[in-house]
DNA sequence: GTTGTGACTTTAA
DNA sequence: ATTAAAGCCACAA
């Protein structure tokens, strides 16, 4: 498995029961901030059973059209929806009240020993 | 090197 | 509230 893969599930597995990460907020904690995309691209080919793929949605809480069970999984662990009242594949997440709010120091490799991280760029930050 | 492919995101209509 | 367009990134041809 390459190591941009394995950064990706490293992130994934500690997003927690009951909270959901939006593909760009995993991009940024596995250190690639613009990489939302390719984040997908690795959850596409997924098959691992202890990474829990289906916490990880669109920004916008929606869902991605190709992953229909994700929904119920989430449902089961309480994850709270808006949008009751309309077609079922409209519902999206409550992102403001289950949004991994993560620890910064210790997970997805920040300041331990697993994690790369990349020098800031002028296109990272404007500020600079 | 270049090109094409997405479980993405943001902006502008 | 939708929809389109344009960025963006890793990866495989």
């Amino acid at each position: 498995m390459d190591p941009w893969t394995a950064q990706v599930y490293r992130v994934v597995r500690a997003i927690p029961r009951g909270r959901v990460a939006s593909y760009g907020l995993v991009a940024l904690l596995a250190g690639r901030p613009r990489a939302a995309r390719a984040v997908g691209n690795v959850m596409l080919e997924c098959r691992d059973p202890g990474v829990p793929c289906h916490r990880v949605i669109h920004a916008d809480g929606s869902l991605a059209a190709s992953f229909p069970d994700q929904r119920e999984r989430l449902r089961r662990e309480g994850v709270p929806f808006v949008g009751a009242r309309v077609p079922v594949a409209r519902a999206r997440v409550d992102v403001g009240r289950c949004l991994w709010r993560a620890r910064l120091p210790r997970e997805a490799g920040f300041g331990g020993s697993g994690g790369r991280l990349r020098r800031m760029t002028r296109k990272d930050s404007p500020a600079l």
